[in-house]
DNA sequence: TTTTACGTTTACGTTAACGTCAACTCTATA
DNA sequence: TATAGAGTTGACGTTAACGTAAACGTAAAA
């Protein structure tokens, strides 16, 4: 089998809901959600859903934003970001600026999660510590 | 004035709910239904609360949790590590436990920026190519 | 042919994190 | 003394992100 047929496999297969749900696990109800909400539109057969690989990235983005704390809303403005419906100098800046402003709050996250992080050191420190002294 | 006297200024000061309120850009409904959820604890002046340093710092710890996307319980839990309410070998072993786990999650959630933050630097070379095209 | 499995739509329920009154209290000042 | 300003306690409203249940369609396997 040639390595194109492995991309075939790999980029224009088509994903059933539960298949999706699965890989990710979250429910089909979700994902579903996640449509009414207007981030993802996969193709239908007949009146069940099929989705593409790109369906697919645009899941894992949503999954993405949500752990980092991104509301729907933030994810979709970010995936938005990609495709390009961007074509006059006013939209280009706009978007620039959008995207510095979007850095600007996740250097913020990271400055608070390494925050966190040393705090966590701290007090693993002190409960090895403790452990040390009970002995 | 002695540097001790700006010490006791600056740590055995009470704060009144609208000066916290104004100072971290919340609304006093925050600070108290915090307090509802148990995350923190002022004292009273006849009916009027009271804030010392150390609730100004929990509600700090809560600010950057949030951030983050941390939940208010997950906050508390965190701010809960840090209080030496931990006597035995036992729950000093759970509380390592946790800081592990947290800290696994607060990496992936560091990965998750870093994707996001290539992303958008993609995203922006691709803004400022286009509009140099259309110079 | 009848389950079984998977999928669909519709609709109401739920939790978190506050927002938004309403009705009081207390205190300092005009 | 009255009134304005800050604070308090309910209590109901709201939004996001699904969960859950009902009622139905369809296709393959028993």
């Amino acid at each position: 089998m040639p390595a194109s047929a492995v991309d075939q496999e790999k980029n224009d297969r088509l994903y059933t809901i539960s298949e999706l749900a699965q890989e990710f696990s979250i429910t089909t109800r979700a994902i579903r959600f996640y449509e009414e909400k207007g981030l993802i539109a996969p193709r239908r057969q007949g009146q069940k859903r099929l989705y593409t690989a790109a369906d697919r990235v645009r899941i894992k983005l949503i999954l993405r934003g949500k752990r980092i704390g991104m509301t729907l809303q933030e994810s979709a403005e970010v995936i938005d970001m990609y495709d390009p419906e961007h074509n006059n100098t006013q939209q280009l800046h706009a978007l620039i600026a959008t995207v510095e402003s979007r850095r600007h709050s996740l250097l913020q996250q990271k400055r608070d999660i390494d925050d966190m992080l040393a705090g966590l050191d701290e007090v693993e420190s002190l409960c090895n510590a403790a452990l040390k002294n009970s002995r």
